[in-house]
DNA sequence: CTGAAAGCGCTTACAG
DNA sequence: CTGAAAGCGCTTACAG
């Protein structure tokens, strides 16, 4: 089935078919009747390549605002924003990015009203969670995705980590290290941001049922590799944790301060960074649970060209990425 | 950049554009030259949207032959060969697979045959590895994708899983459980088939370095819930392993067997049928080891679709799904 | 060996 | 409100 044909069981023009598929109204209830009838009897079903073909005329330019310079993991979502750019290519877009450096809401804006005057039909951010920048996203006219952090605004979707899943699976892996009982410190970054908490929580949700373990208060590092050494360093001096859970950053540190206590802990971390990997690799770190960054970054572009290019809404506002275990064999593909 | 305006700066037309663009010979070889280099100095690519709708006129026939009856595992290869196929709909694609119940070389011949009377034009297979199909395939004219179990025959590209890391991985789960130690007993379908000692020899490499880990010769279960059962049950009675790997199917029985010794034991496993998903959520199975068989499915479709419709040759010939650890909390997504 | 023309299925002005 | 025509970028006969 064909537009053409479609028209012609209808006995109109293609113009007007095409009107009634896309809802553009200026058509007579009766011959819109009819066509719909005629769709649905045929079962005709749009060709999505000529569609796209059409489609790729317009440019969709998609502006992306991310505080990745020098984070490992932000690079990876980053791969993952380019490869699905170019994917779309033949299908017109055009992709902003402004990279910016550490956590600044203020330089956050700047990046967001410069794609504002560039014109942007849609908006990919890693939002960081204060009331101004909710303001200004709120009112932009343009859709948005959040990425990775999600943020109290009108949206399209989320794109990020299910955290509160990705500590229950550390807590299930804790269970299978110490399975004869032991204690549990854990490390986070700081308790205010919203999914190193939702971590701690599904950790101790997984953790709870197993009446030998023991959980020890959460440690803040701040994401600071000095600062998590130190902490460890002073924690392993008072306490003897059998495992030490690091759910978010500063591993680095908190990993040299264990290693030079010289006794046997075992570590479960969060991410797959250089350091995390090395460590997995040689088998300081018993496993490590990732969000797939990657996929991330490709799936906020896939979603917010959709919706650009074709008004198809995502299924869900939120979409998860898949928390993955991964141990000491496991191939990255 | 267009094929037209590629033409008029090489001074020549649409057509033998194209020709060139596709060395289907014909064009003088001073013009090849000319085109060529206006080509590389444009940086000309195809429209991607445009090749594909005129290639669609054509259609492609895939012809898929799985003994899936009454296997999930392979149930969920299909759903990916489906959902493929879907997305190839407005490509031009058309499917037709045979479903055989059991392993017979017999039955996987006729419907072989009984698909190149259909005149398919590309063929996936979950190959029987018997000399008469390795025979049968290699007389193949048409490109081939072996899925989930490979055969020596010329061959587009394997999709499956890799059995060795498989095991591996499921090696470094029990160094994980055993960290202080023990026994290991493991189970497979049967000894002549690659993908089972496959997964005993990545058992065996990644266990290999814990000193205090000892593993016993692999029981045979032939794949079968009633010998499994039987054997696992025997060997409860004879030795007290901490810890059953089940490298192949069989589960149900196996595990029948350990819940009534009544003992606490260990278990790892591979894939995610209905009673892995039981045991695991209740806390029965430790972890378990699975290969994306949806991707499986998926993947097959997508690279013979593309060698048919557009010679885009996979970049390898193996393409090894992922090997997945899932725990009580993994969810599915 | 080469080019002009027609066509894939859809959408977009534009004239009425 | 409606239809005829042009066009997206590519490929396919076909005539020479």
């Amino acid at each position: 089935m064909t537009v053409k044909e479609i028209a012609e069981l209808a006995g109109t023009s293609r113009g007007t078919v095409d009107r009634v598929l896309h809802g553009r109204g200026n058509v007579r209830p009766e011959l819109r009747s009819k066509i719909l009838k005629v769709i649905e009897e045929t079962h005709y079903k749009p060709n999505q390549l000529a569609r796209a073909l059409i489609n790729s005329r317009k440019k969709f330019h998609i502006g992306v605002v991310l505080h990745s310079v020098g984070n490992p993991f932000f690079e990876d979502v980053l791969k993952g924003i380019r490869y699905r750019a170019a994917k779309f290519e033949s299908h017109g877009i055009e992709l902003t990015v402004k990279e910016i450096k550490g956590f600044s809401a203020r330089e956050q804006i700047d990046a967001i009203n410069e794609l504002k005057n560039e014109q942007i039909d849609g908006l990919v951010i890693m939002p960081i969670d204060v009331a101004e920048i909710r303001r200004v996203l709120s009112s932009l006219a343009i859709p948005v995705v959040t990425l990775n952090t999600d943020i109290e605004v009108p949206k399209v979707a989320f794109v990020g980590c299910d955290y509160v899943n990705s500590g229950m699976i550390c807590g299930d892996l804790a269970k299978l290290i110490l399975c004869n009982g032991g204690t549990v410190a854990i490390v986070i970054g700081n308790a205010t941001i919203a999914g190193h908490t939702e971590r701690v929580k599904g950790f101790l949700a997984s953790v709870g049922e197993a009446e030998a373990i023991r959980v020890m208060t959460p440690i803040e590092n701040e994401d600071d590799d000095d600062i998590s050494y130190r902490k460890v360093k002073e924690l392993l001096q008072e306490t003897a944790p059998d495992l030490i859970y690091f759910g978010a950053a500063g591993i680095e540190g908190g990993i040299r301060a264990v290693l030079e206590c010289g006794r046997r802990i075992h570590i479960v971390t969060v991410d797959y960074t250089d350091t995390v990997k090395r460590y997995l690799k040689s088998g300081v770190i018993a496993a490590t649970v990732t969000q797939q960054p990657f996929v991330q970054g490709d799936e906020a572009i896939n979603i917010l060209f959709n919706v650009l290019a074709d008004d198809r809404q995502p299924r869900d506002t939120n979409n998860y990425t898949r928390n993955q275990v991964l141990l000491r064999n496991s191939k990255e593909y």
